[in-house]
DNA sequence: ATTCCAATAGGTAAAAACACCTAAGGAAGG
DNA sequence: CCTTCCTTAGGTGTTTTTACCTATTGGAAT
């Protein structure tokens, strides 16, 4: 369960020391709660999914890239805002990073200011994200509470068929029928149908 | 209302005539439908927005560069698939049109075979889009037909309220609420309330 | 002025949904 | 073996929705 009272932490890979000691210290400066990793691996081994924040990250390091990074973040279902930073302007590198759902993409030397301003603005994002992810999961709790019938059930109301249509599809009485809606309606904590559906859609495309 | 039937356009704007002649010969090499256009002004003087296809943006332009007419479409609402091409390696530029929603951000010199591979890419965007739009239009008209005291009981149904607690809300008789609803249920031609919903919060998020 | 339609409301009746009750068969687990 | 849970189902009754019918008022358009 994440903790909307958690401060929220800004998280920097750099291989660079003095980067990331001059990009802590930027950071702090504006009582931004940072924390400094020097290579990817370090990063990926203490990151927990649950983490709000941003992260800032270098593209060109040894071993494992930015962009590695950015795609194993990705691939891990993990939406953390990243603003890649990069020495060498690259632009197919930029636009690869920007699809692939970057925050921003921002070349060395950068602008203090402008740099805080694009993580002020990422930490906002996170926030919302958060924010409409803690409903979705709300949600989807409700739903891991019904037996695999009732999903069934659900499913086929929501979709606008009347009991008696319901009982005929799954072969059994419209008074089981019945009994199924009257649980789900119960467990899901809903009084209409009109709520039960958008409780569903609400999950459909999350 | 847009025609699926209509053959897709590959859009060019380049200042550049070699360019413009080149993308067009390599475009109709494969059987696409393309349009040249000098400027941004004669192609916004020429688009109209049922159009399909894409476009293929050349950024540095005198007059309206490729990155105003990119924000000048998007001002617009119109989503036509952008694939910016540059010749002078940008990252700001490129990070920006993607912001915007460009589909895609190439340098000069390209690949041919890349960038066709792009274009189809866009092509196929554009068509996901038009699908989902084609729906969501089909969804308005409907709701356009409804009267907007109709518009108040269908938002306070879909909300989960009964009849009785509408009534009470909109001052009137709950009677009268079940004419507006049967009407309700005729005009969006659904049979259930499930349904009803489903169609109202398509056009919600959308 | 007449016509058309939205909004209002009542009557009647059927269908559907919802709320209670009981209860049996089967599968899983202690 | 016993308990627990899921699924099944019937009974009874209330509430809600939906489908027909008629009818008045008021505004807008012709």
């Amino acid at each position: 369960m994440s903790n909307d009272t958690e401060q929220a932490t800004v998280f920097v890979v750099d291989d660079d020391e003095a980067m990331r000691d001059s990009l802590c210290l930027l950071l702090e400066s504006v009582n931004l709660n940072a924390r400094v990793f020097s290579c990817a691996q370090s990063f990926l081994g203490a990151f927990e999914r649950h983490q709000s924040g941003c992260l800032l990250l270098d593209v060109r390091m040894p071993d494992m890239s930015g962009m590695t990074l950015l795609d194993a973040l990705r691939s891990g279902g993990i939406v953390l805002p990243v603003i890649m930073i990069t020495g060498h302007g690259d632009v197919p590198m930029a636009v690869r990073a920007m699809k692939q759902g970057a925050f921003d993409f921002i070349q060395k030397p950068f602008n203090a200011r402008e740099l805080l301003d694009r993580v002020h603005a990422a930490l906002e994002q996170d926030r919302k994200n958060r924010l409409q992810r803690n409903k979705t999961e709300q949600c989807r709790a409700l739903f891991m509470t019904l037996t695999d019938r009732e999903m069934e059930v659900v499913d086929l109301v929501v979709a606008g068929n009347p009991s008696k249509i319901i009982a005929r599809t799954l072969g059994i009485s419209p008074k089981t029928v019945d009994i199924h809606r009257a649980n789900i309606m119960r467990k899901l904590d809903v009084r209409t149908v009109a709520e039960m559906v958008q409780l569903r859609l609400s999950l459909r495309d999350a």
